[in-house]
DNA sequence: GGCCAGGTGGCCA
DNA sequence: TGGCCACATGGC
């Protein structure tokens, strides 16, 4: 099979190390990561590709991608730089991000324990509103359970050099689904309708990420998201971080921000809500970043 | 055994 | 608005 190779130029503050180590803590059955690379399939308007992602000896990221369905070109090309961009957040200029933090009580241990770490993202957004969704109230680590029950249960898998890789499920397929389909793999009868329900918004492309990357004001995204049955301040805010990309998303009521909160400044009890929101004015604009590097303390 | 987990909606005053 | 309560399950 046709191998293609890419080269990405990578910025100062990027450390592979770090966000290899990020995704280990993370690996979920839709990609996998060994000691030097990131393997995973893609999917670009139905063509399935291979990709592999390391550093070269010159601190480049080096893309590898086989062209399983035969369909490669110059377009694919293009849109799978476009997808590693944005999953590793290459475009971002932290500079202002890191002069802040390097000052800030909260974020000095934090960003120098883990220099370099980028906001990795959900490229999907159902598997954004899922894993948050899944995430409510539950620690994470059955919260985990649920996603790799929910990814092999209807998600479609793949092999590759003897290898499982599961793709993760459509929507279209989940709203089809009946209560007791969904219900069947632990989750709450709550979590199973409000799963179904943004499966729905988004299969009828009611919800998408770039009509959400549009609006480009983060007030009128979380009251637009918080409308819909299932998805609160703190799912808007999640997802608005970790797929939409909005630099000042905040879940504020995270219980890991929290407990970050706590330990990166050393108090003998989690902050209120109100000194959250004193501690975090001095991150303005920044916020999702923040947050991302206090969650990378606890989790 | 009870309480807390990467919350949310519904009910009641 | 503000205060409870249920929700599935696992870990401590």
């Amino acid at each position: 099979m046709t191998v293609y190779k890419q080269l990405l130029s990578l910025p100062e503050n990027f450390s592979f190390r770090i966000n290899l180590d990020y995704l280990k803590s993370t690996e979920d059955g839709l990609f996998r990561t060994d000691q030097e690379s990131i393997t995973r399939f893609i999917v670009l308007d139905g063509n399935l590709f291979f990709i592999k992602i390391y550093v070269s000896n010159n601190n480049r990221l080096v893309i590898e991608t086989e062209d399983v369905s035969q369909s490669y070109t110059k377009q694919f090309e293009r849109q799978i730089m476009l997808y590693i961009r944005d999953w590793f957040d290459l475009d971002i200029h932290l500079e202002p991000f890191y002069i802040i933090a390097k000052q800030d009580e909260y974020l000095k241990m934090p960003i120098s324990k883990f220099y370099g770490l980028r906001n990795i993202g959900i490229p999907g957004i159902f598997e954004a509103f899922v894993w948050a969704i899944l995430g409510q109230q539950i620690n994470l680590s059955f919260a985990s359970t649920l996603k790799d029950r929910f990814i092999k249960n209807y998600g479609k898998r793949l092999i590759h050099n003897g290898e499982d890789y599961w793709l993760f499920p459509s929507p279209r397929l989940i709203a089809s689904l009946s209560m007791d389909e969904l219900f069947k793999i632990g989750m709450s009868r709550r979590k199973c309708e409000y799963i179904r329900g943004i499966a729905r918004l988004i299969a009828n492309n009611q919800i998408s990420r770039e009509k959400l990357v549009q609006l480009s004001d983060i007030n009128l995204a979380v009251k637009q998201l918080t409308a819909i049955k299932g998805i609160g301040p703190w799912t808007a805010n999640y997802v608005l971080l970790r797929c939409v990309r909005y630099p000042n998303a905040f879940p504020i009521n995270d219980v890991g921000l929290h407990n970050a909160l706590k330990l990166a400044g050393s108090l003998d009890r989690k902050p209120s809500i109100d000194e959250i929101k004193q501690i975090a004015s001095a991150w303005e604009g920044y916020e999702s970043y923040a947050t991302f590097f206090l969650w990378r303390l606890v989790y």
